[in-house]
DNA sequence: GCCAACGTTGGC
DNA sequence: GCCAACGTTGGC
């Protein structure tokens, strides 16, 4: 297993500089910070720049000619002036609430609404639980099952063994009821006996593998009912160290979450007495982080809610047939055709929230309300968007914000230099310019040519088949739509929580070690600064994760602090857990994040370019990230000092880049 | 992948 | 109903 993960580390140091960075905010935290503490200037041509594609920042510190250095560097110091905001088109401060109201501050869940589809609108109303397939929208009929855990149902970790913090008088670990809820300490011979007797197991081998061990009634006692009601809430003893289960079901590194073509030795088929998130009744879970019963899986194969962690979540592989099946993607694809669509794992939305709170928040996707150009109130009138409002004279064409008040985070043209967006004064779009060409966009509905040589106007003209449009135009949606995706970047940030969301979505996943979205699968990221508070016992200020298959308190869970006292580097500490590749294909790898260092005002726009260039080609040079990833591949306990965005990048970097493919192919190698 | 065009929605 | 601008479409 040890060596298994640690070839899993050096794997994924050797994917890091090929990464495509998103639009993010923890990359441009990592480049400030080099380019701060390194000193190292950056390398950015300085050119005089129309007002509105000046930086923003840059405009509002009045730092007209103010060189890029000096420019990061005060972004650095987090001054970002505050503006009067707006309250006027861009409902900002209203919608600002909405949008903190879906917080769960305490839990750092940030609620998401589904969108108002039929699917969902049927779902919500309860009339129909059926499809296997369906996205595991939250079902508000069943939110009392997923309401916020009661204290009840932490289960205080009090591990068995030498463990420190086990004999830290009151510590108790709050971590996320999944994680804890299938603690195999619960598990007890009554607990297992029961396990059997529920009629929500139906894994045969698991079982029998029980029905063998523990036979029911052995010792007479039948459990209580609300073992059945609510197995989390039973009680853990210490003293549950006596039987047999207890060996191996403590220590982490050998922890059975994993099992390897189908070949579940006795050990790894102990099953855990968890209880399902859907349906309520315990059932035997196979792993940490198998919420669901295995007849809950089926139509529910999303959990309903996370914490605030990063969710890595493996998607399109089923957590039950891996090793069964030659092909058990394509299984699970096929017996959940949705299931790859499961993207976001957002806070189930409470049967209160109304349709206009997940409207509000729609609207204001695209503004983080704090950045400078959020906050700025007017158009600069200069810009192409300004110029093609109406109030400009323009033809509302375009419809777009004012380019100066596009949100620097999550604006969908953020970092993009659009032809128009070059100079206003001047021709735009002056490559391949054809007169015909001028009109693009949604309205033509230009039939493609059966003949290349056919003209244009010509193919216009005809009245050609439809099927053969469709099918035309079927493979170039394809095209489109099978080839990878962005970053789904989201931004949200309160004056003391931050909140990113990133989805990745790819479904048709690149083979190449460059691909970002080596993966293989949707991914879904949320990562919350918000402080637990129920994470005593370790550094406020550190950086945690938490990796599924572990079951325990933060620190037995893998949650590694990174920073201060952080005796591991980020990437050495998740290839360290058991998180190869089967986790990554049965599980889903949970990283929980505490106060990552910078606030969002830090991030920056050119450091995204910036950080592209250290990746690719600095990598090697950069007297940081390379060091780290040469030490991180084969060596352990590396005391590094804190960098906090740097553990931050390579959390997140170590984490997603990695797939299972690329871990066979760097084996061969 | 980029982005022009515009349908559409929410606030007023 | 108007305005602002988000989200989508589809050509390139």
């Amino acid at each position: 297993m040890t060596d298994e993960l640690n070839r899993a580390s050096a794997e994924q140091e050797t994917m890091q500089p090929e990464e495509t960075v998103p639009v993010g905010a923890d990359v441009v935290t990592v480049i400030e910070y080099n380019a701060v503490e390194n000193s190292e200037p950056a390398k950015v041509t300085v050119e005089l720049l129309p007002e509105w594609l000046m930086p923003m920042e840059e405009e509002e510190y009045g730092g007209e000619g103010v060189k890029s250095s000096e420019w990061i560097t005060r972004k650095t110091n987090n001054n970002v002036p505050k503006v009067k905001r707006r309250r006027g088109r861009p409902p900002i401060a209203r919608n600002a609430r909405h949008g903190l109201t879906r917080l769960d501050f305490k839990k750092g869940l940030h609620a998401d609404r589904p969108k108002k589809t039929v699917r969902n609108l049927l779902e919500r109303t309860g009339s129909s639980l059926t499809s296997a397939t369906a996205i595991p929208i939250p079902d508000p009929i069943r939110t009392p099952e997923v309401s916020p855990q009661t204290p009840q149902s932490i289960i205080p970790i009090s591990p068995i063994g030498d463990s420190s913090l086990s004999k830290i008088p009151g510590a108790e670990f709050h971590s996320p009821s999944h994680l804890t809820r299938v603690s195999p300490l619960s598990i007890d011979k009554s607990a297992t006996r029961n396990f059997i007797h529920s009629p929500a197991v139906k894994v045969g081998n698991v079982t029998q593998q029980i029905v063998s061990s523990i036979g029911p009634g052995k010792d007479g006692t039948e459990p209580p009912l609300r073992l059945w009601l609510c197995p989390s809430l039973e009680p853990i003893s210490p003293t549950k160290s006596q039987d047999t289960f207890s060996e191996q079901t403590v220590r982490l590194p050998e922890f059975p979450e994993t099992r390897h073509n189908g070949t579940v030795t006795l050990k790894e088929s102990l099953p855990f007495l968890s209880k399902c998130e859907s349906c309520g009744s315990p059932f035997s879970a196979h792993k940490i982080g198998d919420t669901l019963c295995y007849r809950c899986y089926g139509t529910k194969p999303e959990k309903k809610h996370s914490p605030p962690n990063i969710v890595f979540r493996k998607v399109g592989q089923d957590q039950w047939e891996v090793g069964k099946t030659k092909h058990p993607r394509k299984q699970m694809l096929k017996q959940h055709p949705k299931f790859k669509k499961i993207v976001k794992t957002d806070f189930v939305p409470d049967g209160d929230e109304d349709e206009d709170d997940w409207a509000a928040k729609k609207r204001n996707r695209r503004m983080c309300q704090q950045c400078v150009a959020c906050l700025r109130e007017d158009d600069c009138g200069k810009c192409d968007f300004c110029m093609d409002k109406p109030k400009f004279g323009g033809s509302n064409t375009k419809r777009q914000k004012c380019r100066l008040r596009q949100c620097k985070f999550q604006s969908k043209l953020h970092g993009h230099r659009a032809n128009g967006m070059l100079n206003p004064s001047l021709p735009q779009r002056k490559k391949n310019v054809k007169p015909k060409l001028k009109r693009r966009g949604r309205p033509r509905k230009r039939k493609f040519k059966r003949d290349p040589w056919e003209d244009d106007d010509e193919v216009s003209d005809k009245d050609e088949d439809d099927e053969d449009d469709d099918d035309l135009r079927h493979y170039k949606m394809n095209g489109r739509k099978g080839g990878r995706r962005k970053w789904n970047y989201t931004f949200k940030e309160d004056e003391e929580d931050v909140f990113v969301e990133t989805v990745i979505d790819d479904e048709e996943p690149s083979i190449t070690e460059e691909d970002p979205d080596i993966l293989g699968s949707e991914r879904s990221v949320m990562v919350s600064n918000e402080m637990y508070s129920n994470t005593s016992g370790l550094s406020a200020q550190g950086l945690y994760y938490n990796v599924s298959g572990v079951p325990a308190a933060p620190h037995m869970l893998g949650s590694v602090p990174l920073c201060n006292n952080n005796p591991l580097p980020m990437g050495e500490g998740i290839s360290s857990l058991p998180m190869g590749d089967d986790v990554t294909q049965n599980g889903f790898l949970q990283i929980e994040m505490v106060r990552v260092g910078s606030p969002p005002s830090h991030y920056t726009e050119e450091a995204q370019s910036t950080e592209q260039h250290v990746s690719e080609s600095q990598l090697e040079s950069t007297p940081v990230m390379p060091s780290a990833q040469s030490e991180t591949s084969t060596t352990s306990n590396n005391a590094r000092p804190c960098k906090c965005h740097v553990c931050f990048r390579r959390s997140l970097r170590s984490s997603v880049w990695r797939d299972e493919r690329t871990t066979a192919t760097e084996t061969k190698a």
